[in-house]
DNA sequence: TCGTATTTGCTCATTTTTGCAGAAGTATTA
DNA sequence: TAATACTTCTGCAAAAATGAGCAAATACGA
């Protein structure tokens, strides 16, 4: 990959949740699943930039979904990983797991 | 980010690469391993800042080597690990890996 | 049914923190 | 004085984080 095209942290874990939340991935549901998974508190305009600057680098993309029949059930945005997306994941993840080969860092690794 | 609590990407990789040199972590060796590791060119002057802002934060320490008796050997600023450096990779680690849980997104997994 | 409250969801502006690049400076040996 | 190994400084770009406010839908009482 060339220069500028790999991804914070935080936008590795939108990536993640997208791939985790599947066709139901929008702002609030990405939100919610990043902050179950990792017990921490994430503003939701975070999201939203995050989102914004992964569909700029063409890492994922978006759509409209229809409005649903419940109080407040508006229109959502819905969010999907490009193979862009699923190419830069990896590589981050495949750079930070070289890092790590064969050191003794989460814990036991392999009891 | 933000209040300083969480650590960036490139700041888990120094700190793995901290590990990864036990007693002869300095500058350059540093930048080399992760050159190395990941296979992405490394300017030597982000790898001091990160170091900067990670000692203030108190996840490594540092300490004056000697001299070496080599042409241009002058004495190098060793790092290491602290506890609570150890604790916020960990933690770092741990919620990346609770979002990619049980997903399938570095390839086969385990071949 | 009108108006307003409530809920879900999104946008925008701003600041702080990290990432990145290269030039400059320092200490040491040849 | 020159070469080498290493560190520091400076400036800008990108990402992370915060917070306020806008928009669209339903609920519900007057």
């Amino acid at each position: 990959m060339g220069k500028g095209e790999y991804l914070g942290e935080f936008e590795q874990m939108v990536l993640l949740a997208l791939i985790r939340l599947d066709d139901n991935a929008y702002g609030m549901t990405i939100r919610q699943t990043i902050q179950e998974r990792t017990r921490r508190p994430v503003a939701i305009g975070q999201v939203y930039s995050a989102l914004d600057r992964l569909e700029h680098k063409g890492f994922l993309s978006s759509r409209l979904g229809g409005p649903e029949p419940i109080r407040g059930g508006r229109a959502k945005k819905l969010f999907r990983l490009t193979p862009a997306g699923a190419a830069a994941l990896t590589h981050s993840r495949g750079m930070m797991a070289q890092m790590a080969e064969g050191l003794d860092v989460d814990g036991v690794e392999s009891v």
